[in-house]
DNA sequence: AACAAGTGCAACCGCCTTGGG
DNA sequence: TCCCAAGGCGGTTGCACTTGT
């Protein structure tokens, strides 16, 4: 179904992705969010690109992403949209909550694309759906960051499938750029944030310490560095990008000296 | 049973946009 | 204003699987 693995002359891997390589991205990204695809892949001990990587997290790995078994509804939206977008379909995709672009548009291209050629009509049928949006551009706002879920209709989402490995923490899905939104309560009903909830939210955003959660320690990372660099450390985070990367360096440095030798590690 | 053609979909490629210096 | 890096998007490809002959 997919292509064999292989290394290209840069010794990056390309093909399909082994179980071990997602339960590494995954993870990665559950813990310290995508803060920077291109140097992801090093952090997270992969030989792929940033590209690669955002990909197999946007199409499949994401914990909301739905796969096959289109419902009537939700064909028919494509073919509205489709419609009225064109192939436009990271817009499309805005307006499927869990469909990435990638799967629509080749569920476009196998079925629906054949299905609106036979039955020209289809599209006219009216659309229950509520979720249906008409403005394009809020559709889009709405998908900015699929993977980071501050979109109302991901977060419904999130709430019946998340994982229970992940449920534990806040943090798990929040890329760093939208960190600091994450005391905000994105639910369907008042997606439109306060002025005082927003202000407030940046406010907590900068007078709290930073929280991971408790998976991180229990990895055998030294406390002293999930307490120094990430969770008590306030200038950490308000320095920025490059204090996290300097953290994830530090942190993969623990990880080579934490592989030759796990008894130097309490 | 064997082969060919068709299908589905994960993944890659290259271009465009955006933001920062 | 220009340049560059990174992210994002749409088109295309490769290949396992299914179906037809």
């Amino acid at each position: 179904m997919v292509r064999a693995p292989f290394y290209d002359k840069n010794g990056l891997k390309k093909g399909a992705w082994s179980v071990e390589e997602d339960n590494k991205l995954r993870s990665y990204i559950q813990r310290f969010g995508h803060w920077n695809w291109q140097k992801l892949p090093k952090f997270a001990g992969l030989s792929r690109s940033g590209k690669s990587c955002r990909l197999r997290w946007l199409n499949y790995l994401q914990p909301d992403v739905k796969r096959g078994n289109y419902t009537e509804e939700e064909e028919l939206m494509i073919i509205k949209l489709h419609e009225e977008l064109g192939n436009k379909w990271s817009m499309i995709a805005a307006s499927l909550p869990g469909r990435s672009d990638n799967d629509i548009k080749n569920h476009w291209h196998a079925h629906l694309k054949k299905r609106t050629k036979k039955n020209p009509t289809t599209s006219k049928i009216t659309l229950s759906s509520e979720a249906y949006l008409n403005d394009a551009d809020t559709a889009r706002k709405t998908k900015t960051d699929s993977s980071v879920s501050c979109s109302p209709s991901y977060q419904v989402q999130e709430s019946s499938q998340l994982p229970l490995e992940t449920s534990s923490s806040e943090f798990s899905y929040l890329s760093f750029d939208n960190a600091p939104l994450s005391g905000i309560n994105w639910t369907a009903k008042d997606s439109l944030a306060t002025l005082e909830t927003l202000e407030q939210s940046f406010s907590d955003f900068w007078t709290e310490p930073f929280i991971l959660d408790n998976t991180y320690i229990q990895n055998n990372y030294p406390e002293s560095l999930a307490d120094g660099g990430f969770s008590a450390s306030q200038s950490c985070y308000h320095e920025g990008v490059d204090s996290i990367y300097e953290a994830m360096q530090e942190i993969e440095n623990y990880q080579k000296i934490n592989k030759k030798d796990p008894s130097l590690v309490n």
